[in-house]
DNA sequence: ACAAAATAGTTGACATGCGAACTATTGATG
DNA sequence: CATCAATAGTTCGCATGTCAACTATTTTGT
């Protein structure tokens, strides 16, 4: 789909507010470049991030623990360990001394899963940043820390 | 609810990825700041950004160029201009010479709560860029819209 | 003019995301 | 240890987002 540039349709009186929206609509793109890259994959963006926290904890985390690395709710998990314990390709266990938590980690077939589209996934990932210097980069990732930080401030105040 | 950092869950053996992530994770932040905000409005996030859009282009748009602008599919359409015409914010009207489409206004109540609501907006957004120099916001700016167009000629050749 | 392609919008099925209410369990405090 | 608070997960209702299939209309190519 096409789709005019985001600074053709509005004008910005604020530089502070374009350079949001920027971010906005980055993340906006980015979230729909995912979603088709994955169309062709047996997981969702969603689903493949899931298998990337599992991989990079290295030990099983409960639902919880996914909802924080993933920055989703807790209640969403529900759904999303369902569908993907559906798939095979996550597993709930009992946590000994806690009957309250499960235990989600991958299976054998979560981790080929994982194996089979990380390498398109880097790739892709290489060529939407083909367009960036090195320092470009090392700004941007400065620039992305520090925002963070600043929406962090201001969830804690609200 | 507390996130641990992006960072710091993940390590990243490609700058390039780091920066990216760093870009996604920004726009949910984002998200989730504008969701807790318009919480205490009538509106939500996308109502508001409808709003917005149809208060810049100066008149009536199709639900397809509203989509465009907004970066959601045409079928997201019907059920958000349904939801605020209902709310009144509004109006679907026909368009001579064309009986597909609908030409979608906004009314004196979406006007109102558009001048409510935009104040308080364009304050949240200066609060979340208050920690940027004037310098860095131009370099974010520069960077997004670089990200925007690498990302268009992505989608372009798949 | 006429058949084929493109366009605008709707609908249905599904995944995702959020908040609130609920259950079960565990922790904390007197 | 008895009670109250905190935690983990589920469920529900709703808004949002995607895609595919469908209808109605308009445009295009010949």
């Amino acid at each position: 789909m096409k789709h005019p540039h985001y600074n053709e349709t509005n004008r910005f009186a604020n530089p502070a507010h374009e350079a949001l929206m920027g971010v906005w609509w980055s993340g906006l793109k980015l979230k729909r470049a995912a979603r088709t890259f994955f169309r062709a994959h047996a997981v969702s963006d969603t689903q493949f991030n899931a298998l990337v926290v599992l991989n990079v904890a290295g030990r099983p985390l409960s639902q919880r623990e996914m909802g924080e690395r993933l920055l989703v709710d807790k209640s969403d998990l529900t759904g999303l360990v369902d569908r993907m314990e559906k798939a095979g390709l996550v597993e709930r266990r009992a946590v000994a001394g806690d009957r309250r938590r499960h235990a989600v980690s991958l299976t054998a077939a979560g981790r080929a899963e994982l194996a089979r589209s990380e390498p398109d996934y880097v790739a892709l990932v290489n060529r939407a940043m083909s367009t960036f210097t090195r320092s470009e980069v090392s700004t941007l990732t400065r620039l992305m820390v520090k925002l963070h930080d600043s929406l962090d401030t201001l969830e804690e105040k609200s």
